[in-house]
DNA sequence: CATCCTGAGTAAGTTTTTCTAATGCATTTC
DNA sequence: GAAATGCATTAGAAAAACTTACTCAGGATG
């Protein structure tokens, strides 16, 4: 039982782009030709693989073999560079949370051979794109091993809650309390951000429900407390020249909530990406906070 | 740049049968086509891959791309389990020592969907096997993990120095001294073998050079040792009933020598070998001498 | 409501690939 | 030194995969 490559990089191509026509454009070819590889493998696995919709997804089968393609160019990838040969950059899924994109995990993929695919997600939930088997490797706030991977810790990424000193001086003139709290307008990413809750609970050993503002966009999240739409958990590196010129301050002095962060790379390509591990791991030790050495 | 599965198929058949004819009927193809998936390879690889002789080898190139056929099949093995499709089963190469394969392997290996080729070498040197990538898992006697290998204790293979009455009468009627060992005759299973210099050296403290015969052959070397051509170390399990009943001996009451051993896998397909590794932590747990547990 | 546009599927014909069959040419074997 | 073995090569046949051209469905447009 073969599965042919080029069938396999149909299926890969359309699933990338959303369309048998792009696809059929990243592979220079026709749009029958794509549409006849992708039948002839349906056939042969028989069943499904593409829901046909705009843009196509992958049935649980499409996934499955989506990701043997992936696993398979890696592969391959892998044998070229041990025989000293050229060949096209094998591609790579990464799952990672929003504000370690926006802020320290960038660097770590320059001067990578990899063609990166980023899907942006929770950092709570990027272990279950792993566990699927959907990318090969993610940072996530999971620190116990998924079945399969190899699991390296990265530091904490700190979080400061901010707000504009116009917002402090209406709503917290009376000093950051439960009641002030309660009432103060907050800004959370999205309905999986916990981040602002977790603090206030942190801080005053209460579950309170305070009227909130949904920006899914890290940037915008600044934005919006400079603007003094409301309060939210900053990522320390994002809001420390504001935090400078006092166009941003700190809810209470020397505030923080530490995140910790996991690198989990699935094993079975541990090896061809090996250079890409060493990379993150090296720039998350510049990055983020450590734990205290003693 | 994608490896043609049947050329790749050529490759690994001809390898495993040592010539293009067998490797044409495994395939069911003529000797012709084989010929030319080869040539068509080598041509895409720019290097040759099988040298001709008889039996066929591998070049370094050549090795390195049937590895790849090998992980291969496995990846799309386990692809095929997961869709719950049937499939031709996969291969796999591992390492073995002759000991082990003598008394406790095999049955780890009954049960399995896999097809097994199995390189018979010195538990000193499967490490090597392993590392090149030219087997998939091995049982060894290193205990540090190859790189990109997982490592799993197995407990200890059990040996005992015996040999026949008669022996003993002939050559030990003064007891088993530095001086008697030094002219006894010793049996060794090749030359890598250092089990007897081992034990003598653990036992008198002396590296002695007693006279030896050379008998690859994990029975041939319970036979010389009944027929009193000479003693050695024999694993336990082999020789337990020869002691019950009186056709072999202990050079010295209670005298053993236990060589802890490891299951090694590739990580890369730690996946699809999951059910043979754990099979065979079994059958070792079952098989051989574990350490006190405390 | 008819029309246009986009994107997938299908059919037919052509190109490319890959096989078999036949043959050649070494090397080994008796 | 004839027969046998085994790989390489070639030509032609068979199979596979592609392109072109067309059809069909669904959504947007006038």
């Amino acid at each position: 039982m073969h599965f042919d490559p080029s069938q396999l990089a149909a299926l890969s191509a359309i699933l990338r782009h959303g369309s048998f026509e792009a696809a059929a454009r990243d592979l220079n070819v026709t749009p029958s030709a794509v549409s006849q590889r992708l039948k002839a493998l349906e056939n042969r696995m028989g069943t499904p693989l593409v829901i046909r919709d705009t843009p196509c997804r992958p049935t649980p089968a499409g996934q499955r073999l989506a990701r043997h393609a992936q696993d398979l160019s890696l592969l391959e990838a892998q044998v070229a560079k041990d025989l000293g040969m050229t060949s096209a950059p094998a591609r790579v899924r990464v799952a990672i949370n929003a504000d370690s994109l926006a802020t320290w995990f960038i660097p770590s993929l320059a001067g990578s051979e990899l063609l990166f695919e980023l899907e942006v997600d929770d950092q709570d939930h990027s272990a279950d794109w792993l566990h699927q088997g959907a990318v090969a490797a993610a940072v996530t706030a999971r620190e116990t091993p998924v079945r399969g991977c190899a699991c390296h810790a990265l530091g904490a990424l700190r979080y400061i809650p901010t707000a504009s000193p116009a917002f402090m001086a209406r709503w917290f003139s009376a000093g950051v309390t439960r009641e002030t709290l309660s009432r103060a307008p907050v800004l959370t990413f999205n309905a999986k951000d916990q981040l602002q809750v977790s603090w206030i609970r942190q801080t005053t050993g209460h579950a309170l429900r305070p009227p909130t503002h949904v920006l899914p966009s890290t940037q915008a999240f600044v934005d919006a407390a400079l603007a003094g739409l409301g309060w939210g958990m900053n990522p320390q590196v994002l809001v420390e020249a504001h935090l400078q010129n006092g166009d941003l301050v700190p809810l209470i002095d020397g505030a923080k909530l530490d995140t910790p962060l996991f690198w989990q790379v699935a094993r079975h390509v541990s090896e061809p990406l090996r250079p890409l591990t060493a990379s993150v791991r090296r720039r998350a030790r510049a990055a983020l906070v450590q734990p205290d050495q003693h």
